[in-house]
DNA sequence: GACCGTCCTGGACGATTGACCAAATTCTAC
DNA sequence: GTAGAATTTGGTCAATCGTCCAGGACGGTC
């Protein structure tokens, strides 16, 4: 009964195959993850792994695309409730928060990154994902009069995504720190914003 | 003749090693150097690989240390030599216009920061190389009164690796198109510059 | 009961891995 | 000349790689 036992239980195993590849790609590198080493973390035969997906290769992929694309998906929707681009880059920083470029998260969206550099259909997908981003949030900074939206939003992304790096180096670069100086680039003309979009205070003692 | 043959044969298929190192780092991803394609492309048997290195892992790491440190010990004082935070932000698109995200440069930073999470020795190393460059890029900010000075120099350093990660992805990014976003990090002040420090104009020319 | 499709097991295949080494070679120093 | 150091060679070693496959296990349908 209940629908189906054994292909809900096949289901079950794909999916954290997913999720153990995703961990793995972050903890060993992109092209060191095996096909033995997947299915032992995933509690399965070596060869359940070419039975659900049609390569190792195909399977990191999937992985990848997936988590950066609840990601991009959770980040979006929310971005754009934002109603102010200040309100919005908090929203960012809370990202800032969370990865501190050594955590699995950060780890894989970079190892994606130069992935797709070898692989055409990973990085054709990887650019549908950050194009739709980077668009979503530079019709938010379009609305607010933001200078050169489409290209702050582009540099904002990539800001992001190359501070989670350096921060994997080591302390310094905490969200504080750069929040007020990416601030200037979402404040929308020279002078002060008409609407509430001030810098966030300084706490002292920090990057002097 | 010349003081020595065999040491200086020596030294220049070491020489070689780093240099095929980059090379293959970049093309293949770091976990996917061998032993094997090292000795080969460098024309050598494998052997002397592990005569000259005491493993790949650290052939691998003196290879990406010597090439981010060239780069970095170019850049840093022809920062310190310009007149304005303008003119040194141009030399940083000058860089960006060299590295389209693809080129053997650009991924060795990015396999480089990535194996350094995975490497203590190599993760110190390479956060003293960057730490001194930030530090030399918040120096020539402070002079000018750019307003959070080690924050910008943080940001503008990570924001160049991230702008050279999402480049990988597709074209969109050009320099011209970050150029003016990136030029409000180094305004001085909410006003006009008081020296002359004005948006880079666009050629489609070359870089500097 | 027999039958069938889905899921999984465990091992086989040839190729490749990092590391290591004895022997050959080449050069320097005397 | 000859001794000795430095460099290179070509191969071995056990371990691991991705992929594939014959067969076992299990649940649902006759």
């Amino acid at each position: 009964m209940a629908g189906s036992t054994a292909a809900d239980r096949g289901r079950e195993v794909r999916r954290r195959l997913l999720r153990v590849a995703a961990e793995l790609i972050a903890e060993r590198g992109w092209t060191a993850v095996s096909t033995r080493m997947l299915a032992e973390r995933a509690g399965v035969a070596p060869g359940v792994v070419h039975y659900h997906f049609s390569s190792v290769r195909a399977l990191l992929a999937e992985a990848a695309l997936g988590v950066i694309g609840d990601v991009v998906e959770q980040a979006g929707p929310a971005l754009a409730r934002a109603a102010t681009p200040g309100e919005a880059l908090g929203l960012m920083m809370g990202l800032l928060e969370d990865h501190d470029g050594r955590d699995a998260t950060s780890l894989l969206f970079t190892e994606a990154y130069l992935a797709a550099t070898r692989d055409e259909g990973l990085r054709r997908s990887l650019a549908e994902v950050m194009t739709g981003f980077r668009r979503r949030l530079a019709g938010h900074l379009t609305e607010h009069a933001v200078p050169f939206p489409e290209a702050t939003a582009a540099v904002l992304a990539a800001a992001i995504d190359g501070i989670v790096l350096h921060r994997a180096l080591g302390p310094g670069l905490e969200a504080s720190d750069v929040a007020p100086v990416l601030h200037r680039l979402v404040t929308p003309l020279d002078r002060h914003a008409p609407d509430d979009d001030r810098p966030p205070p300084r706490k002292a003692g920090e990057s002097a």
